[in-house]
DNA sequence: GCCAACGTTGGC
DNA sequence: GCCAACGTTGGC
C-alpha cells in the first residue's frame, strides 16, 4: 500500500462536503496537471490512503484522511463543455485527464502547515517545500505512520 | 492582494 | 527544441 498527499480547495470541496455525501465517495475531478495526473493513473492502487489536505483557504493543513475506492478513469468533467474543466482536445476515445474516486475515512484533529514545519521528520514532505504546487504527492511510510501519531490514530 | 515558484504555450 | 512570455498555485 502507498501513501498519498491530496490537496482540496475548501471552497470547492472540504473533508466535510465528502463526509456528508450519500456514500461519501467523491470523483477527483478536476486535476490539471500531468504529473498529479500520472500519479492517480500510473501509482494509486485501490485500498491506498491519503491525507486529505486544505489549500488556498485560511488554515492550510491536514483535516482528514481518505480512502483511494476506484481504479483509474476518466475524469468525466473533462467532457463537459459547461465545466470550468471542460477540456476540447479529449475524446472519449482518447481522454486527457484521468483520476479516481475516494472514500472518506475520517476526520483528523486540524494540523496547521506551521505546526507541520516544526518536525524535522517532516522535513522533507513535498507539501512543505518551498514553491510546492502539486497538488498530489506521495508521502512515505515514515511520514504517514508520524503524522497518523500526531493525529491520534 | 501580493508575489515567488513553477508549469504551459507558442513563435522561432 | 529553446526559451520568453504568460498563467496558475497557494502560502503568507
Amino acid at each position: 500500500m502507498q501513501y498519498w498527499l491530496m490537496k482540496s480547495e475548501p471552497s470547492e470541496v472540504s473533508i466535510d462536503d465528502v463526509e456528508n455525501l450519500p456514500n461519501q465517495t467523491i470523483e477527483w475531478f478536476g486535476i490539471r496537471n500531468y504529473q498529479a495526473r500520472n500519479f492517480m493513473r500510473d501509482s494509486m492502487q485501490l485500498g491506498d490512503k491519503a491525507i486529505f489536505w486544505h489549500s488556498s483557504c485560511k488554515n492550510p493543513g491536514i483535516y482528514g484522511i481518505v480512502t483511494i475506492c476506484s481504479a483509474v478513469h476518466p475524469d468525466s468533467l473533462q467532457f463537459n463543455p459547461e465545466s470550468d474543466y471542460f477540456e476540447p482536445k479529449s475524446t472519449q476515445e482518447k481522454p486527457i485527464w484521468w483520476c479516481v474516486d475516494v472514500k472518506f475515512e475520517r476526520k483528523t484533529k486540524y494540523i496547521s502547515i506551521q505546526e507541520l514545519r516544526q518536525y524535522p521528520e517532516l522535513a522533507n514532505m513535498k507539501v512543505l517545500q518551498k514553491g510546492n504546487r502539486l497538488s498530489i504527492t506521495p508521502v512515505t511510510r515514515e511520514e504517514w505512520q508520524f503524522i497518523m501519531q500526531l493525529v491520534g490514530a
